[in-house]
DNA sequence: AGACGTTTAATTGTCTGACAAATGAAAATT
DNA sequence: AATTTTCATTTGTCAGACAATTAAACGTCT
């Protein structure tokens, strides 16, 4: 672990991949405690606020994790699943909304991957994650629910639906897809008539899964993609409209 | 944008987490210019290390840069697909290596959402995608070259096929899933037998995209995959038996 | 001897003050 | 008017200090 000396910017930056580099590459197993901040500071020359900063990069990727005291410091950090979800998550929400993705492109995306969960999820789904899905459709029918709700329940029961797949991998690179399109999803003026087209799709989603018939399942999905587009158009179409009209 | 003063430990934790917050909801749009470091430690009430260590956790998110100077600051980055596919691969890397991710829940996932790419890719695909796969597939023939090598190719092959999808959403997602499998690809041996029957399957591929036969290149999607099932499971049989001969 | 409270050393978290380096804007000079 | 110089601002780094936390070492009492 090394850095170089000759370009005295990014001291922090320098430290915090060499200390990332030796963690990818095995040399630093999880749960090694690291150098206390003093001893880093020597091995690198650098000051201990420079070693700190390094240790706060490093931190924000859940690489390592600090603890005080006599036999405390930092230690390499065993990333779990849940954490990576939540990064996944944040990232997704950034790309989509700082790059102009259209609607278009983030459903198609979306749609793509959780039709590549179905034959699995129909395969392997629990009696827990079909109650999972019931449980939502049964929100997603009650009277004054905000839009919102009605959004964060539509993103609970396809997060079932992949979960569903029993595949750890699957679902954290479908967490992004599914949550990260909410802020998009949010824009969209839920009527009665279109919750009920979406609850249906839904229940007969969820009793593909249930008989385990991925076919079906898929052109539920399918369907579902299709109204989600149009749904978005009109959103769209009515916004143009009402620009014309100034 | 405020702390909880009353828990004096995590400050920049707390601080970075208000700043991020701010980021998401859209109050600190692209390219704004943070407050100086002087001045956040001002209204924050802390330190300026305390305030660096949390503009730090950001950056290493690649939410903000900063630049020195006169009019420099900490700005707003536009978050790049292209610096997110980085993050991606990382975190991959990292849930397999340390999560006991097994070579086949890793595989299944990958192809499933390969799969899920290809009609995508075979509708859209151009020139340009399929001659950096022919590309690759000759290399792939090449003798001499080392089972690294051999990987990195297959990995590049399988990008090109995922891009052609057209859709950056997409790319990003499969990103993690096809590069993050690297080093679990890597402790496979290929032989010059091995290797022949994943070229022709490649080629079989490539000539689907370019006949634009989506059936045809799943068809090939999954051969692939139970292909690389099948060359994991003989090296987890030899391993086991040469542990079995101790 | 064993259980329990106390001290102590190690470590992270934070603060203060300082200086160096970069950089654009303003001022001075040609 | 163009160029050079100066200057103010901001980040990057450093040194030293103290507070908070924590577990181990130590001492004391039963």
């Amino acid at each position: 672990m090394k850095i170089d000396p000759t370009n005295p910017a990014d001291l922090s930056a320098q430290i915090a991949k060499a200390i990332r580099d030796a963690i990818i590459s095995g040399a630093l197993p999880v749960d090694k405690r690291l150098p206390s901040e003093a001893e880093l500071a020597e091995q690198f020359a650098v000051s201990r606020p420079t070693v700190r900063e390094a240790l706060k990069r490093l931190a924000a990727q859940s690489l390592i994790r600090t603890q005080r005291g006599a036999t405390g410091g930092a230690f390499v950090n065993r990333l779990k699943f849940e954490d990576a979800y939540g990064q996944q998550i944040t990232t997704s929400i950034m790309l989509l909304s700082m790059n102009d993705v259209s609607f278009a492109t983030a459903c198609e995306a979306r749609y793509a991957l959780e039709r590549a969960c179905a034959p699995l999820s129909t395969q392997r789904r629990s009696a827990d994650h079909l109650a999972t899905m019931r449980a939502e459709i049964h929100r997603q029918g009650q009277p004054g629910l905000t839009d919102e709700a009605f959004c964060a329940s539509d993103v609970a029961f396809h997060r079932a639906l992949v979960d569903a797949a029993g595949n750890p991998v699957l679902s954290y690179q479908l967490a992004g897809a599914v949550e990260g399109m909410q802020p998009l999803m949010n824009m969209i003026t839920f009527t009665a008539r279109s919750r009920e087209t979406i609850i249906a799709l839904h229940t007969a989603l969820a009793d593909a899964v249930e008989a385990r018939d991925s076919t079906k399942a898929d052109e539920n999905l399918v369907s579902l993609a299709q109204y989600s587009q149009q749904l978005a158009q009109e959103v769209i179409a009515k916004r143009n409209a009402a620009r014309a009209a100034k």
